[in-house]
DNA sequence: TAAGCTTGTCGACCAGCGGTCAAGAAGTTG
DNA sequence: CAACTTCTTGACCGCTGGTCGACAAGCTTA
């Protein structure tokens, strides 16, 4: 007679689907206007079980950014062959093209990284991928000039793709071009005109 | 014989007392690691009376940020006379003078920008800030790209920044000529170069 | 069919948060 | 010394992130 209470799955079962379903509504609310209590209730289990399966609500985070940018990776493999320029001009467009797939999404996530608990996971994620631009700039890539640039460069990244967003006033390519200009330039600000050989992409106009 | 519980103020001291301390704790701990209940029990006073002057958390702040602002505006008061990029010279360097003066509560004040309560607030600042300047730029200032530069740039000046102050191996003059370079570079990438007449102060080589 | 066991699951609880309220006491006025 | 103004307080609320012991789903074994 009596159904059971609850439906019992298998861990990784469970698991994953606590994942997705993070994952969606962080992309919807962001970090700090979405309650574990929220996500249990939208999962319809009990928030309990949500910490059984992830220890705290920066973790689940965490797991949940980690896995779009498993998917973000995928899309914007390099050819490390190109000079670092095109490199850039490459994996920029392809980001673009990311982003654009999941606007409110990404907008979320940027507004996420500034919540208290998740700062430091995003400031190392930044820290990565200006690491990663800074070894294909060669020698130039060590001066304090040009790693504030690239730290900068990056945050400019953000704010123009959330203005971008926004206004909705830009095509993809305009911005694209927008953007490598401001890179080659911040570049040749930092003094590491030299890295540029190659062309970077025209500025439009 | 019985000594009062506590000494009765008057209401603009007690308040100004309040604001000048919740601007120290706030440049000290950032928004979100500072509670209510901590800035009234170093004010040694009970929380409601904290909110009896502030009536939330984000006003307090915002009362507090304005009072920064305040004196920053004095400092960075510019000559309508000279040309853009000459002001944006003027002011960047007397802003970055600012910011040396107070380095922790600038780093402090940028995290909490993030915070969800003040991000309205921030944002505000900021399109206050990117309007000024796009003003100064005439006829280029509404174009799409040169918003998105702008925006981009402020971004990128607060990143940068960040990165000076945690490194400590620039000097102001390298971070500034830097900034301003970035700065001219931004405003060509975004087709918006004719406004750049005049010298925008020289990259270091 | 039923007992035994593993472990997925839950309700109840905690300290702390931002925020509110009626009541009390400090200090001034008649 | 009483009356009054208003500055100040302790107690409270709903919510948050997070923890814990106990229940029960459903497999294994007999």
């Amino acid at each position: 007679m009596a159904e059971p209470a609850y439906r019992r799955m298998q861990s990784e079962e469970r698991r994953a689907l606590l994942l997705e379903r993070a994952q969606e509504l962080f992309g919807e609310y962001g970090y700090d206007a979405l309650s574990m209590s929220q996500i249990a209730r939208e999962a319809k289990i009990s928030k309990a079980l949500l910490y059984h399966y992830f220890p705290s609500k920066s973790r689940l985070f965490e797991a949940a950014l980690a896995a779009g940018a498993a998917e973000l990776r995928e899309r914007t493999k390099l050819d490390p062959a190109l000079p670092p320029a095109a490199q850039v001009a490459a994996t920029l467009d392809a980001f673009l093209g990311w982003v654009q797939e999941r606007p409110g999404a990404y907008a979320k996530m940027l507004e996420s990284a500034g919540a208290r608990e998740v700062r430091a996971t995003m400031a190392q994620v930044r820290a990565e991928t200006a690491g990663q631009i800074l070894a294909g700039l060669g020698p130039d890539g060590e001066r304090p000039a040009t790693r504030a640039a690239i730290f900068g460069w990056l945050a400019f990244l953000d704010a123009a793709i959330l203005d971008w967003i926004e206004h909705g006033d830009m095509t993809r390519e305009e911005l694209h071009g927008m953007l490598l200009g401001s890179f080659a330039g911040a570049l040749m600000a930092s003094g590491a005109g030299a890295a540029l050989t190659a062309a970077a992409g025209g500025a439009p106009g």
